[in-house]
DNA sequence: TCGTTTCCTGACCGTATGGTCAAATCACAG
DNA sequence: CTGTGATTTGACCATACGGTCAGGAAACGA
């Protein structure tokens, strides 16, 4: 099989492509951006992506995708524990950990669901809505177990989202709160300790 | 004095185009908002908005900069509180009421910001950080009275950023989980509820 | 009423953008 | 080595966009 270097060829510029496509979408977001910016990050010609994605939309979907793959995977987190300070304590650990490796990814999902989620509406309505779902039910256990307060799933739900995606989409703000300087190793493992303490201390788990 | 007339309609078509740019910077994004969608949201000729704005950088900035007033104006139920349940309360009641009233700005604001802030850079080095450096003295204030926990209150100040503005900029989401129906008062009531219950239990103040 | 200032708007312009294409180059099989 | 199909790319196109402008309409002061 000497495909392989055709393969190989096709692999890395489809992988160079999407990491510029993730970058440019997330600082100029969708309407912003354009191939040719796309184009000279990635060092390739703009016809040479064409080639690869046939349009801008292809393109964007394929980022967007990309992005729901990585922050479902960290409903793994969730499952298999015994009680919500672990299993919480864990979700909270791996979406942080996502906010810092992938910063872009979680702002152009950010901008893509704020702008009411053109292209990835079905994923909402069916994927995340099962996902959600499901926590709810595992939550409503814990707290029918007494392991922690009875607050709203939802809403907690809601809050982990929230608190631990700000840190990737508002990470510019914060930096800029941090004396302009991106927070090092002890800072982001202080904004996690802050973020889980709070959270499960919130919900009577600690 | 009549040229009440004169300044009535300045008046009255300047706001009617920063209600529809609004509504377009939100639904759009920067660069995919066009100054003839806004014209158009706003019963203009799109010639007209030019007449009232020279360029869409300038008609965007107004945006972002009312957003930012309303915004900090929130900032007052911080002030004059004795304990953080009330002052932190407050709080998270007026940035709820905020995100509920003015979803489109909270969105603008929050795209900005994860573009790097191109516009308001200035905003949050100056106004933005001083505000901070206030409220994080308020807060370490009530944590040596024994008011409260001894959490990292910049990291606090994060999480009431994020989950408050959460029910703005991911409006859609929410609503898309909520059975496409946007939230009614009772939900909008218990989402305000739940969201101060578990901060204000997370830090030691219930 | 008349002159002046402000307001309004259709038509227009230069540019930038997404996308196309044909020709050249390269990987590979036989 | 040669033929075939995948890959690369500069040149090109149609469109849409931000912005301009001249001339008309409306408001105002005298």
């Amino acid at each position: 099989m000497k495909t392989a270097r055709r393969t190989e060829i096709r692999r890395e510029n489809e992988r160079v492509i999407l990491d510029a496509a993730e970058r440019v979408f997330a600082e100029a977001g969708f309407g912003g951006a354009t191939m040719q910016l796309i184009a000279d990050m990635a060092g390739l010609p703009k016809a040479n992506l064409h080639y690869y994605f046939p349009t801008k939309e292809a393109l964007y979907r394929r980022v967007v995708s990309q992005i729901f793959e990585i922050w479902l995977d960290a409903a793994s987190s969730f499952d298999g524990a015994e009680d919500p300070a672990t299993g919480i304590g864990a979700y909270v650990d791996a979406k942080m950990e996502i906010s810092r490796r992938h910063p872009h990814g979680s702002k152009v999902w950010a901008a893509e669901v704020m702008q009411g989620a053109p292209v990835i509406q079905d994923y909402l309505e069916t994927t995340l809505k099962d996902w959600t779902n499901g926590r709810i039910a595992v939550i409503q256990r814990w707290i029918d177990e007494g392991k922690m307060a009875p607050v709203d799933p939802r809403h907690l739900l809601y809050m982990l989202w929230a608190t631990t995606q700000h840190y990737a989409d508002f990470g510019h703000q914060i930096e800029t709160l941090n004396d302009a300087t991106p927070l090092c190793d002890r800072q982001w493992a202080e904004a996690k300790a802050s973020v889980k303490t709070i959270l499960l201390r919130g919900i009577g788990a600690l």
